[in-house]
DNA sequence: AATACGTGGTC
DNA sequence: TGACCAAGTAT
């Protein structure tokens, strides 16, 4: 068994029907979901579980049902309605591109890879995601659950390099079926495939439809010998300060102090971080102290 | 290419 | 218990 034509559509053949069987019935993949749903679904879900942003998905689309009733909305209610969800910058970039959608595109979700791909917050990955997931364009849908598919099935590789290489997108790009409906199944079956069968940690290969095609399974599942990801720590970091600092700050009525941080962390620190989240647009200083943007 | 960017759960 | 991980993006 190699990598051949005839090995990757029997893969397919399984994994489609596996996924037809076993597929999460998440709300934004449901036959209803709109274009805008599948959107912030996607911008949500960068690095964060699906369990997580379940909740806010519901009420985000309840309250902002389209980009237009977002974009009238200013930033800070964005931002507060985003609450811990992490990377804050998503929730203004979410705000930012809802604007962008109503003055460049009807108000509406730009059906198209490059224009997706302006959006601010939106990459390589969402873009294709958006675009396979909401319009059935079939772009080759490259996460961090596809890559550690591929690199399991096709490299007989335990996990995927650090970072996404362009030998990686040749190889997604190789497996995708020339159908584009199953290719548009195949992404999502992949990375459902990947999020609960080939995971990580513990990879479920005693139920996975594609264990005897899967190269790496059938070589004894070798453990990764590459470069290994750097630690990302928290502890300590700014990271860890312009959180704590936000959290006080959406929590406010009003404008604070900075005497409002003073407990976070030392001084030095807090100044730092106070001074990038201005940079960032995540927070604004007015006469009355900082507040978040409007 | 490497690094910064939140937060919480898991083993 | 601390490192690893989670549908990445921007610089």
């Amino acid at each position: 068994m190699t990598d051949t034509q005839a090995h990757r559509e029997q893969v397919h053949e399984r994994v489609l029907s596996w996924y037809a069987a076993h597929g999460r019935d998440l709300p934004w993949r449901r036959p209803e979901a709109t274009p805008w749903g599948i959107y912030v679904s996607e911008i949500m879900a960068q690095q964060t579980p699906i369990a997580r942003i379940l909740g806010p998905w519901l009420t985000w689309l309840k309250r902002w049902p389209n980009p237009a009733a977002l974009a009238a909305d200013p930033p800070a209610e964005a931002i507060r309605a985003w609450d811990r969800l992490g990377y804050p910058r998503r929730a203004l970039n979410l705000h930012a591109a809802a604007t962008a959608m109503v003055r460049d595109h009807d108000g509406e979700v730009p059906a198209d890879l490059d224009q997706l791909r302006a959006l601010p917050g939106v990459g390589e990955y969402t873009a294709a995601a958006v675009g396979s997931f909401a319009f059935g364009i079939p772009a080759p849908v490259v996460d961090t659950n596809v890559r550690r598919v591929l690199a399991r099935i096709a490299l007989g590789e335990a996990q995927a390099a650090p970072s996404l290489t362009k030998a990686e997108r040749d190889l997604a790009a190789a497996w995708m079926p020339a159908d584009p409906d199953d290719a548009n199944r195949w992404n999502v079956a992949s990375m459902e495939l990947g999020a609960l069968v080939c995971t990580a940690r513990t990879p479920g290969c005693g139920v996975c439809p594609v264990a005897d095609l899967c190269v790496w399974r059938v070589a004894g599942s070798p453990a990764y010998d590459g470069p290994r990801r750097p630690h990302q720590g928290y502890a300590g970091t700014d990271r860890e300060v312009r959180g704590a600092i936000m959290a006080i700050v959406r929590e406010a009525d009003a404008a604070v102090p900075a005497a409002a941080f003073t407990d976070v962390a030392a001084a030095d620190r807090i100044e730092r971080a106070v001074a990038g989240l201005v940079a960032d647009g995540l927070l604004r200083l007015s006469e009355q102290g900082y507040d978040l943007p409007r």
